[in-house]
DNA sequence: AACATGACGTATT
DNA sequence: TAATACGCCATGT
């Protein structure tokens, strides 16, 4: 079982709550596992999650989660790698503040450049 | 059962 | 890139 997956696991027995669904569980772990200075769409995340077409659950998953759990929620963004907080909120800001102090470039609309599948594949090919 | 609401996605213009 | 429209899916009324 991966790291991130057991941590979720194990905090989430610890915190108890109205019985927390086994989706929102494996959404939660795979946010968890998203390495520093990268990003994820909802709708990656919930594929990841065996989970399709269901970006707005992730949505709700991470409205509900834990504080305890300490999940990136910062590191995903809506497919077309925008914040998807309302531009100048509270929460809007904060998330750019995560994300720049772990080196994400972000515009100054909120905007991310999204990995597309070509320039994932170049990184595949191309690493030395 | 019917409708409204979201930290959403995709296609179209 | 931006605006719009429509699709999707869980929840709450």
């Amino acid at each position: 079982m991966p790291i991130a997956c057991a941590a979720v696991a194990e905090i989430s027995n610890d915190i108890e709550l109205p019985a927390v669904s086994p989706a929102f569980e494996r959404i939660w772990a795979v946010i968890a596992a998203i390495a520093p200075g990268s990003v994820l769409s909802y709708g990656e995340v919930a594929r990841r999650a065996g989970l399709p077409r269901r970006a707005r659950m992730v949505a709700q998953a991470l409205r509900a989660a834990p504080d305890a759990l300490e999940l990136p929620w910062h590191r995903v963004l809506r497919a077309d790698g925008r914040i998807a907080f309302a531009p100048g909120s509270d929460d809007f800001v904060r998330q750019c503040r995560r994300l720049r102090a772990e080196g994400v470039e972000v515009t100054d609309n909120g905007r991310v450049r999204m990995p597309t599948a070509a320039s994932s594949l170049d990184e595949l090919l191309w690493r030395p």
